[in-house]
DNA sequence: AATATTTATTGATCCATATCAATAGAAACA
DNA sequence: TGTTTCTATTGATATGGATCAATAAATATT
């Protein structure tokens, strides 16, 4: 890992929305003190229960978040992308790390002191309101999470995810996968069986088409259905 | 419902801990449209899905929120409790509530325009700060949650619950249960009959007594201990 | 107090999904 | 190019917890 890259915060074309409430002087505050860093994939990025210190901003590649469990298996409960930025609800409360982050592909991404942030907080009310309103998306996501995962069985469940990586992270019907069956299955609280069943179900009934990690949704409105049925 | 109550939120004792960073023109402008209404046990606070324009700040009793589907049963995502307010992820996103809001207990509560207080996050930026650490602990209890209900079974689950509100509900080893057996099930994602059959095996080996709804918590270590080990 | 209604409890059965096991394919490596 | 290693796939079996059904207890109603 490691491999240090560098351009400025102001001219940056993968810089997150967030900044976009900052003016020129707080932008090169964030950017003086910035840290560029490469990861592999498969590298973790931070581990959960460790101290969080920096805000990490995803300027290319798919960093997968999720909770660890010795009895148990993983449950991803999110992805991170470029634009964006990694929510870390621990850095006002523990100070801790509430779940890992690790790099699905080669990842670039900019490390910020937590502490220039919390200053922005303080001294922006525009970047508070941005802030608060990703947290706000956040908590949204993690209820979706919390109500795909107890109120629907695989098919459902299945269903949620391939429609979140279609809009959310593809932004289209077709894409090439960058995570493994393990992290489908880790990403839909289900075991890596259970998950290859639900996809060859899909394929089978048309509704998708698989070949290894290249998947086309065929049927977006029947997916819906399924997804709302459970 | 709607017996309004009233005294001054300067001098209230049931004020939320957020008010705290307030300064005396900024709690009057808050006292001046506050509602304060009173619900019986069982009436519905908010409906998940209507439009959300106050912030509902407990004063009195306990309050169940809870993800509805039509398919499956209801999950409590949470309980609030004065001194308290409900969060409100929406507040900042679509305007809509996410999920249901009912009392429990016959409960009081001032609501308060969500306009004043996007006004003080944007003018107060210690009330910003308290706002976004409220938020921060929403997002880790969320996040809890998922890990219980994915990485535990029955036993480790119903331990979550008991534990939880002993800790942050009633603050004791003993309490008088305000809950139903049904609400235990939805708050710890199972049916009301392995919820039932959790406490009865609890009672069993001395873990609880239970007598009606006055539970009392005989062994903590050991329930923490089926926590941990799910 | 007697009846109706809701909530709680217990037992029997079933089923969705996990687990286990074996093989196949793909990628890494010597 | 064969060997190892990891990931994916498929089938067989096991099981945790849901569902169903039948009281029992508590609460509300007349």
């Amino acid at each position: 890992m490691a491999k240090i890259i560098s351009t400025s915060c102001i001219v940056c074309q993968n810089r997150s929305d967030i900044f976009n409430s900052l003016g020129p002087e707080e932008l090169e505050a964030v950017n003086c003190q910035r840290i560029s860093v490469h990861y592999n994939a498969g590298e973790v990025i931070f581990k959960q229960g460790t101290p969080c210190y920096y805000f990490v901003c995803i300027t290319s590649g798919l960093v997968k978040l999720y909770l660890e469990n010795e009895n148990s298996h993983n449950i991803i409960i999110g992805l991170a992308r470029p634009v964006d930025y990694i929510f870390m609800p621990g850095a006002y409360v523990n100070y801790r790390h509430q779940f890992t982050a690790v790099a699905c592909e080669d990842t670039t991404a900019c490390l910020i002191e937590s502490d220039i942030w919390h200053d922005l907080i303080k001294t922006n009310p525009n970047f508070a309101n941005d802030f608060i309103r990703k947290m706000s998306l956040q908590s949204i996501e993690l209820i979706d999470k919390i109500s795909s995962i107890t109120q629907k069985q695989v098919f459902g469940r299945m269903a949620d995810v391939l429609i979140y990586l279609s809009k959310n992270i593809y932004f289209q019907d077709s894409f090439t996968l960058t995570l493994s069956r393990q992290d489908l299955a880790d990403f839909s609280g289900m075991t890596k069986e259970s998950a290859i069943r639900a996809m060859k179900k899909f394929k089978e009934d048309q509704i998708i088409s698989l070949k290894g990690n290249n998947i086309e949704i065929l049927n977006p409105f029947l997916l819906e259905t399924i997804s709302k049925n459970g």
